[in-house]
RNA sequence: GGGUGUGUAGCUCAGCGGUAUGAGCACUACGUUGACAUCGUAGGGGUCACAGGUUCGAUCCCUGUCACACCCACCA
């Protein structure tokens, strides 16, 4: 017996359970059916679930579903990502509290530490996604960090290496002076904030009383200055090139140079250059070999350069003016709006800092993972973010890839005592290089960087499936079907590993990327936490049960545009499962839960042979949607079937069957119900995987589980049979339209006469006038041929060309009224398809159906202006 | 500065070269009829941002304008 109210709390974690004892998630291995392979983003294993991920697991979990009850071999593959700088950070943050910091612990231990960590506390996002119903296989969990993925990292970086695509270099880098290292172009934020533009001179060597005016946001870096730059077109300052001058407080003398880089409109038309602090000056500088100091420490502070030392920029900023002022070089400060960079992370500002980093060639391999794109083996869905992706490509600079922390991947590069490098994949191997090299035995010293997280999570289409080893696995579901991500990870992750799987495996990492969009705030705002406007999705799940927030999102799909929160809306899927759930309910009370020996062709009843072909309609239209990635369609198909047609029309037309006499009749719909019933389960599984399964167990008998029911594919249907009982609801509205317009009672017992033109709509109406009489609430329904009375009213149907003279009303005035309103309003329609239809160019040029229609619509109007006029000459003359 | 996207019902949004039978929520009236008030029936509400163009026909395609959002780059 089902519950009286659907109560998902009830059921929703035990039947996930079940799911996993039973084994239904592993792929089925089946070498004759079509693979069907994704991988999870994998999320950071310091993760909690947010709305993105419910959006994203759910989506996958829906074509993992549907594409799992096609009968293929399914495989969902999960797994966590280590994530270098966010997990460094929870695992530091817990040891302040205990007052210690990693360097207390030293490397090893802190590792070690972290490991403890990871076990304990990571991972709870595991277990979220297990509440959501996601269903992936979990018996092959992996972390970026495992030994198997650890050796493919290690692996393709010596490879890559010995290829000449990861180089060692000294550059400006981005430096996040929190985590004290390197971080990449991606792992910046540009912020808009209104600075200030300082204004004060240089005096030029040897020419008492002349000055080079500068402009420059950053005063406390004039101390790493090597140059000025002037225009060469600059025509008032051009007379300063090939001058020195004179860096006041610290008096160092450095050249003035011609570089366009300066430009004459902008500040005063002369730059200062300090090459190891400022990407553009770093370029200038090479152009004319300027020397590149350095004035930070690696934490930010000014250095020993500097008179400063010791300090940090902003107080480094602030004595550097103070000295200006006092040695009456400064100018004039204005205010000025300009970005600065912010570390991702971090949130600290980000410095360009000269430091030796190790990079990926990324141009080079840049190249095949655009050919992938451009040759269709790889396609974004939708299709428009096929741009961003090629125009970032395109203009992709080369990544570094070292960071200077503990947690991650440790480089597989070992120096030689004069520094040589010996890149293998393990000590061994590189003592053997490096001996040889040498002549003798050496003692090597490892590199202590480590890997950036996105490094190995670029590998994650081939590694999580066992490469480098030989596996089944990566033999049979590699390429991957698709990924689901958010746009937001394009360049980070999707990029990445195509340029990766291109570079080892030579194939695209997977053949479709669905890239959806953000979960916004119920007011479209980015949700943030310093914001306090996220939303969790465990309370969503509390409240709602996690099939109302599936298919929330679902709904609200609709490739890559962003969705906004609504607690309403989720609610009304909590209702529609409410809904189905009662409606099943309605199906065990009377029976109506056995289809054994029951042959849904066979059916004689033209109500049943009416939902059954119309639930075989909606499967072929969802499974249409379903292999054109349209979730929000997808879903609402079944939505409106499931609660239009079945619930609300289906279930209230067999109740006269159903609590009457004909036992035969009875039978058969008692049977068509459960056999609607079930197809109805396999169709929402995806969706709404919890209360379709718990529905499956407590209904009828199953030999299999609803989570492998087979998928229904390549049915026809019976399309007149849709179409006449189609025509009846349409009957039955209009009759229960008509009585509210007139304002009658809902309790009135009404006698309603017919007059029809058309034969075959009075047999219609013959032959389901119970149905008709009950649900539009009739004593009577008759066919109706007389002389209209002066005791009747007069209505005209438009849709069902019906005139319906209601006994008992009587206000002719305002009839009169309604139906010369409908007349001018025929007549106006009228007109304008004989505009059409004489119109040559409509004729010939319009797609015949569109004509066809045209037609039939004109002819529709004049039958309908027929009756209407009839009926006003009736009226008129009583 | 470069790019992308959006502007449709009170709100949040679907949709589409052929009269917008648009969806959910909200709203109005009626209704506890034996699955369901987490409900039912009926209803109101839109010159599809603006201006041009293409077309037999434009809310839809093109161009421009305005507004908003996001991404990339950069501003000494």
């Amino acid at each position: 017996m089902l519950d009286k109210t659907y109560n998902p709390k009830n059921f929703e974690e035990k039947i996930y359970a079940e799911w996993e004892t039973t084994g239904d998630f592993k792929p089925n291995m089946n070498k004759n059916k079509e693979a069907y392979a994704v991988v999870i983003p994998p999320p950071n294993v310091t993760g909690v679930l947010h709305m993105g991920h419910a959006l994203n697991n759910t989506l996958q979990d829906i074509l993992i579903r549907y594409n799992r009850m096609l009968g293929k071999n399914v495989l969902w593959q999960p797994g966590m990502d280590h994530a270098g700088i966010a997990t460094q950070m929870v695992v530091e943050r817990n040891l302040a509290a205990e007052g210690i910091t990693r360097h207390d612990l030293g490397r090893e231990k802190f590792i070690e530490t972290v490991w403890q960590w990871k076990e304990k506390s990571g991972g709870t996002i595991c277990k979220q996604l297990r509440r959501l119903g996601a269903s992936c296989d979990w018996s092959r969990t992996r972390f970026t960090m495992d030994e198997g993925l650890s050796k493919a990292v290690r692996k393709i970086f010596v490879r890559l290496y010995k290829d000449g695509l990861i180089y060692k270099a000294k550059r400006l880098v981005n430096w996040d002076s929190k985590f004290m290292t390197a971080v990449s172009d991606l792992e910046v934020i540009q912020k808009e904030t209104v600075g200030k533009m300082y204004y004060y001179k240089y005096p030029i060597k040897g020419e008492e009383g002349e000055f080079v005016h500068i402009a420059t946001t950053r005063p406390e870096t004039m101390f790493g200055d090597t140059a000025v730059a002037i225009s060469k077109d600059n025509e008032k300052l051009k007379h300063l090139i090939g001058k020195e001058c004179i860096i006041p407080i610290i008096n160092r003398i450095i050249p003035i140079v011609a570089d366009d880089h300066a430009d004459p409109e902008k500040g005063t038309g002369a730059v200062k250059i300090t090459p190891a602090h400022d990407f553009n000056d770093f370029e200038v500088g090479k152009r004319h070999n300027l020397p590149l100091i350095n004035i930070l420490n690696p934490d930010a502070t000014l250095n020993e350069n500097t008179p400063f030392a010791g300090m940090d920029t902003q107080t480094a900023r602030k004595a550097t003016i103070e000295k200006l002022e006092e040695l009456g070089f400064m100018e004039k400060i204005e205010d000025h709006p300009m970005v600065i960079p912010y570390g991702e992370r971090s949130n600290v500002v980000i410095e360009p800092m000269l430091t030796d980093q190790w990079f990926v060639d990324a141009p080079v391999l840049a190249k095949e993972a655009i050919r992938a794109v451009e040759d269709g083996q790889m396609q974004f869905v939708s299709k428009s973010y096929e741009k961003t992706y090629f125009e970032w490509m395109h203009n992709i600079q080369p990544w570094c890839i070292s960071r200077q922390l503990w947690w991650g991947h440790q480089m597989p590069i070992w120096y030689g005592p004069d520094g040589e490098i010996f890149c293998e994949e393990n000590e061994e191997e590189a003592q053997a290089a490096a001996d040889k090299h040498y002549g003798k035995k050496v003692e090597l010293t490892r590199e202590t960087d480590v890997l950036d997280t996105w490094f190995s999570s670029g590998l994650w289409a081939f590694s999580t499936l066992g490469w480098p080893d030989k596996s089944e696995y990566l033999d049979t579901f590699y390429p991957t079907s698709v990924l689901v991500t958010g746009f937001d990870i394009i360049f980070f992750w999707v990029a990445r590993m195509m340029m990766m799987s291109m570079y080892i495996m030579k194939k695209a990492p997977f053949k479709k990327v669905y890239i959806h969009g953000l979960v916004r705030d119920e007011q479209g705002r980015k949700m943030s936490k310093s914001k306090g406007n996220t939303v969790d999705p465990m309370e969503l799940i509390e409240k709602y049960g996690a099939d109302a927030l599936r298919f929330f999102m679902a709904a609200m799909e609709t490739q890559g545009r962003d969705i906004n929160v609504s607690e309403a809306r989720i609610q009304g899927y909590r209702n529609f499962a409410t809904k189905l759930w009662n409606s099943a309910r309605f199906g065990e009370m009377n029976e109506c839960l056995s289809v054994e020996g029951f042959d849904e062709t066979q059916v004689q009843h033209p109500l049943n042979r009416w939902i059954i072909a119309k639930v075989k309609a909606i499967s072929k239209e969802l499974t249409e949607n379903l292999n054109n990635f349209r979730f929000s369609d997808s879903a609402n198909t079944v939505y409106q079937f499931v609660w239009g047609s079945f619930c609300d029309w289906y279930i209230e037309m067999i109740k006269p069957i159903l609590y009457g006499e004909n036992e035969e009749e009875k039978a058969e719909t008692r049977a068509t119900f459960a056999w609607v019933l079930n197809r109805i389960l396999i169709i929402l599984h995806p969706f709404m995987p919890f209360i379709t399964s718990e529905l499956w167990k407590n209904i009828g008998t199953h030999s299999q589980h609803l989570i492998n029911a087979p998928w229904p594919q390549n049915e026809s249907y019976d399309e007149k049979a849709i179409s006449e009982i189609d025509s009846v609801i349409d009957l039955i509205s209009n009759i229960r339209s008509l009585r509210a317009e007139m304002d009658l009672p809902a309790g009135a017992r009404l006698k309603v006469y017919l007059k029809s033109v058309n034969k075959a709509t009075l047999a219609q109406v013959e032959r389901f006038k119970t149905i008709i009489c009950s649900l539009a609430r009739l004593e009577e329904i008759t066919a109706y041929d007389g002389e209209v009375t002066s005791d009747m009213i007069q209505s005209v149907f438009r849709e069902a060309s019906l005139l319906i003279p209601l006994k008992g009303v009587v206000d002719f005035a305002a009839e009169r009224e309604r139906l010369q309103k409908e007349l001018v309003g025929l007549e106006q329609n009228l007109a304008s398809y004989e505009r059409k239809l004489s119109n040559p160019n409509f004729v010939e040029k319009a797609p015949a159906a569109v004509v066809a229609e045209e037609r039939r619509r004109q002819t529709e109007a004049l039958e309908n202006k027929a009756k209407v006029e009839e009926a006003l000459a009736r009226i008129v003359g009583l």
